[in-house]
Order: structure tokens, then C-alpha cells, then sequence
RNA sequence: GGCCCGUUGGUCAAGCGGUUAAGACUCCGCCCUUUCACGGCGGCAACACGGGUUCGAGUCCCGUACGGGUCACCA
């Protein structure tokens, strides 16, 4: 049995096969977790397999830990994967540069078809500089294709003496100059090129390793793809991938190129502008959750009313056809909707748990529980990072400016504030009972018996025991988590401040 | 520049030849209310442009404009 057959005979078969390919950079783009989750999806939905197969063929690109990271976001994000790194699988190693023995026999094959061909030219000659510059030059194209035509005319057997001679070489693939090569994507329909317009991408390069390209294409044939999602940055290259599989005369799997993710309308979502990646987000106190809610909904529509779907639901209700062709922007803001929400539906003791490290942040005060603030902070809160700054005030009261006791809304002004802080200062020192409802209780009374509105005496209450304007909570929330002994002090220097005496 | 792709409110988006052109975010107003928020109600705001095809076009076709992608021994 041939090594071909051997490996044909491994490939698995099944409904549907999908991939995220990640190269290992260091961190993982939100448009790369995007990608990632319709590929989750689409294989969970057919009940098929996911697989996590490490693109690291370019050494030079290579981050120490990447993969972990990969695996550990992809984890925590839920999306679990079938075969990959550390589990295995039937078709492993899933990492490209541990397959390295496997592609150059399969480059060579094409070479011996006349598909493609061996290249002696020099590494150098055709290094592109990567170019920042708005107004390039016209021969910017310096298309290596003029040296390398030389190349592509060697017949077979000289080319291959020389290779065994030890003649340093890549394998370039070898474009037809005629016809055309018709491409078909379950999201952007057909795709025609005219194969003169296809250059001869490297396959295998010098240092053996196979490129990108070529690697992609052996790989997602031997793993059983079925379904190849990757974005569109990829969609004309893919009549290059098509002829390379009519070569080695495989099947075509499907693809489905999914659109880009963009920072405004010019230019994409990129870490080097300084945009989020994927751990810059949680590091922001969003939640994984409501990241991948937000993310799906990025060029994907299940076309109804519902926007907060759970990764369940979301496999239930994922269709290709929903999926768009045109690019989306990232919006933060709507992601900070999608974060309430999901703070929001959290169990109160969930939510205490993930917010405790940020709260204490701000109150070191170990007589205040942190249950006690999350309780408040819940409905109030966009992403766990905002958290320390609304609650600093519990520690220590803040400077703040008298004016605040001036509230219109509410009634107040300087004096009325005077009045309303002197009296609830006899009221609460007399207060047996120091509980949220007693509280309650007790200030309605006694808004009662000065006859005014609760908020008349509210108002006054809480900037004196927070010095802010705004506040999670209530007054009466913030008297019964300060207690007593430290309201009373604070309604006492609201006193003073306003020009009184106790 | 060549080739490929896209274009519905500020943003995400539904729409599949006949709709008052959904919904969400943002913003604004009102209500609720011990502030803000939450919740409820309401509002502002869109089919890039020009030609066709058709009784009828956001929806189909062709151009134009604008935007993006790609043209590396990077992925």
C-alpha cells in the first residue's frame, strides 16, 4: 500500500467535519472567535465533529504558549472541540509543523503531474516589504512570476535531478494560463476567476514547510472536512485551492466564507490599531457569554425578533443562510447591552462571585460583604471593570460639592437639605432595628411627619452618605450597608457642611 | 492598477417583485421611582446614484460612485 493509500485509508468519514485553524499568534481576534463559533456551529448542528488544528507553519510568526491560549479560550468560550491538540483524534497530530514528513511528498506528487513545479529562484529576490504607504508605486505588483516563469519552463527530470543534487528548492503550484476556474460558496454563491489571473502560489517553501495555502488544503482533505469556514480575506485565493484539489482529483469540501469584522468602515478590527482582542475583553469584565452572543449576531442573522441566545440555542437555530456577505462593525456599545443583559440574568450569588475581585478593589472594608453590594450593583453595571469606580465611596467619603444637595426634581436646596439631614440624624440614631426595612420604614414615617416626599429626604440622605451624584442604590440600601455608626458620622459632616450644628 | 466582493437609519440588522420598510443598540421625551439604572410607553433616523426590465423594484439586470478584500517562501 502506497503512502497515499495509507492516508486516504485514515481520513474519517462523517455528516460534517469543520475546523478552526488558528496560527498560534499570542492572542485570539474577535473576528478568529467568530469564526471559530460557526464552525462549532455548523458541525453541532448536523451532530458532526470540531476540530482544532494548529496552523503553525511559519516559524518566524511562532508565540511560545499560543496554543495553550488557543485551547484554553476556545474551552472557555464553550466551544469544546473534538479533535485537536492534547485529546488527539483519529487523524492527529493536529498540529501543522508535527505533519511536517506529510506534505512534501503530496507537493511532489503535483510536481510529477505537471501540476507544479520546482523552484530554484532565490528566496530574496521577491521579498515584499510590508508597506504602509497610501500611494505605492505602480510596479508595486513586482511580481515574482517573470523570474520564476524560467522556473515553471524546467522540464520535470532536470528539475528533480537538481533537487536530488541538494539544490536548495520551493514547489510553486502551476497555474493554468487559460480557462477559468469556477468556485462555489455557500455564502457568496459562485465565484468565477480566470485561471491567467491566478499566480503560482508557493506550495512548499525552501525550509520544507508547506505554506499556508498548500498545507490548508492537504490538511482539510486528510482530517474529512467537509465544511471549510474561513473569512473572506481567503475568497480569492480559494480558485487556487480548487485547482489543487482537481490536481490531486479530491473532493471539493464546502465552503463558507464568512465576512469581516470591521473597526469603522475603512479598515478592519485590528489589535495593532488597538483594538480588543478576545482576552482584552474579559480582561474588561465582559463576560465570555455575552461576547459570543454579540459576536454571532456580526454578520449573521437568525432573521427573528430574538437577540440573547445561549451556545445551546444557538446550535439549534444557526442556518448558513443567515450568514452575510457584506463586512460588520464592531460596536462596543452594543456589546455593553449584550453584557448588562447577561449580568443581569445572572443568579444573584454568580454575579457576587465573578464581581467580588473587582469590588474589592474599591472596598477593602471586610465588614461589608460583597453580596451585599453586588445585590445593588447588579441592575447597574455594564461590565465588571466599571464596578470599582461606582462604589469607591463605601471606604471613604469622597470630597464632593455642596451643590448636590440642590436637587429640583426632588425639592431641595441647601436648607431643606439642613433640616431633612438634622432629622433623620435624631430618627436614625433612636432606630433599634438597622435592616433594609426598618430603614425603609422609618424614612417614610419620617418624611411623613415633616411633610414632604420620601425624595425631599432621600435626596439629602444619600449625597451626604455617598457624597455622589449618582450611586447604585438607594439611600436606604447605602445607610444599611454603612450601619449605623458610620452613617451617623456621615449625616453629622453633611450637618456641618451645610453650615449646621448637632 | 488587475481580479474578486459588498452598499437598507450613526451601528447591528429583517426584508426574497406589491409592507405604514420589522426589531435591537445609541440618542431624546414621558411614566414608574429614594438618585442613577432597571422596567414601561413614545419619538428622531435608512433602501448610495443613474439607467433599464415590469402594471409595479430595497428586492431582478446594466452602469457609476463609494467602501472592502487580494495580488508574500504571512497566515
Amino acid at each position: 500500500m502506497s503512502f497515499f493509500d495509507e492516508m486516504e485509508a485514515k481520513i474519517p468519514r462523517g455528516v460534517a467535519r469543520t475546523r478552526f485553524a488558528p496560527s498560534p499568534t499570542g492572542y485570539m481576534h474577535v473576528g478568529g472567535l467568530r469564526t471559530a463559533l460557526y464552525a462549532y456551529l455548523v458541525a453541532k448542528k448536523l451532530g458532526g465533529t470540531f476540530i482544532l488544528r494548529i496552523e503553525d507553519t511559519d516559524f518566524a510568526r511562532f508565540v511560545e504558549g499560543s496554543t495553550e491560549i488557543i485551547i484554553d479560550t476556545l474551552n472557555g468560550a464553550g466551544l469544546h472541540y473534538d479533535e485537536g491538540p492534547i485529546i488527539g483524534g483519529p487523524v492527529a497530530p493536529y498540529t501543522q509543523s508535527e505533519r511536517k514528513p506529510l506534505y512534501r511528498p503530496y507537493a511532489e506528487l503535483l510536481c510529477e503531474k505537471g501540476a507544479a513545479y520546482y523552484c530554484f529562484c532565490s528566496k530574496g529576490h521577491d521579498v515584499h516589504e510590508i508597506d504602509e504607504e497610501e500611494d505605492e508605486p505602480e510596479a508595486v505588483a513586482h511580481s515574482s512570476l517573470p523570474i520564476a516563469d524560467l522556473c515553471r519552463e524546467i522540464n520535470y527530470a532536470d528539475a528533480k535531478k537538481r533537487v536530488d543534487e541538494g539544490e536548495s528548492f520551493a514547489i510553486r503550484m502551476k497555474a493554468p494560463k487559460e480557462g477559468e476556474t469556477t468556485v462555489v460558496d455557500m455564502v457568496f454563491g459562485e465565484i468565477i476567476a480566470q485561471n491567467k489571473t491566478l499566480d503560482d502560489m508557493i506550495l512548499l517553501k525552501s525550509d520544507g514547510m508547506p505554506t499556508y495555502n498548500f498545507a490548508n488544503v492537504i490538511d482539510d482533505h486528510l482530517m474529512g472536512v467537509t465544511h471549510v469556514l474561513r473569512g473572506s480575506e481567503y475568497i480569492s485565493s480559494a480558485p487556487k485551492y480548487n485547482l489543487l484539489y482537481k490536481a490531486f482529483d479530491w473532493d471539493i469540501p464546502a465552503y463558507i466564507t464568512v465576512s469581516l469584522i470591521m473597526r469603522d468602515s475603512k479598515n478592519k478590527l485590528s489589535k495593532r490599531r488597538g483594538d480588543p482582542t478576545y482576552e482584552d475583553l474579559l480582561k474588561q469584565g465582559y463576560l465570555p457569554e455575552a461576547i459570543l452572543n454579540y459576536v454571532a449576531l456580526l454578520g449573521w442573522s437568525p432573521g427573528g425578533e430574538k437577540e440573547i441566545f445561549s451556545l445551546q440555542e444557538l446550535t439549534e437555530v444557526f442556518e448558513i443562510k443567515g450568514l452575510s456577505k457584506s463586512p460588520s462593525i464592531f460596536d462596543i456599545g452594543k456589546l455593553n447591552h449584550f453584557n448588562s443583559e447577561y449580568i443581569r440574568a445572572l443568579p444573584l450569588s454568580e454575579f457576587a462571585q465573578i464581581a467580588q475581585e473587582y469590588i474589592r478593589q474599591a472596598v477593602k472594608n471586610e465588614d461589608i460583604s460583597v453580596e451585599a453590594i453586588a445585590r445593588i450593583l447588579q441592575a447597574r453595571c455594564e461590565k465588571l471593570s466599571d464596578i470599582p469606580e461606582k462604589i469607591d465611596f463605601f471606604d471613604t467619603l469622597p470630597e464632593y460639592d455642596q451643590q448636590l444637595y440642590v436637587h429640583k426634581k426632588s425639592g431641595t436646596d441647601e436648607s431643606i437639605s439642613l433640616d431633612m439631614l438634622s432629622a433623620a440624624y435624631s430618627a436614625l440614631a433612636e432606630l433599634s432595628n438597622w435592616t433594609n426595612d426598618s430603614l425603609h420604614n422609618e424614612f417614610i414615617a419620617l418624611a411623613e411627619r415633616q411633610a414632604v416626599k420620601n425624595a425631599t429626604l432621600m435626596w439629602p440622605v444619600r449625597i451626604a452618605v455617598s457624597g455622589k451624584a449618582v450611586t447604585p442604590g438607594g439611600a436606604v440600601e447605602i445607610c444599611a450597608i454603612l450601619g449605623r455608626e458610620e452613617t451617623l458620622k456621615r449625616i453629622s459632616s453633611g450637618i456641618e457642611k451645610l453650615g449646621g450644628g448637632i
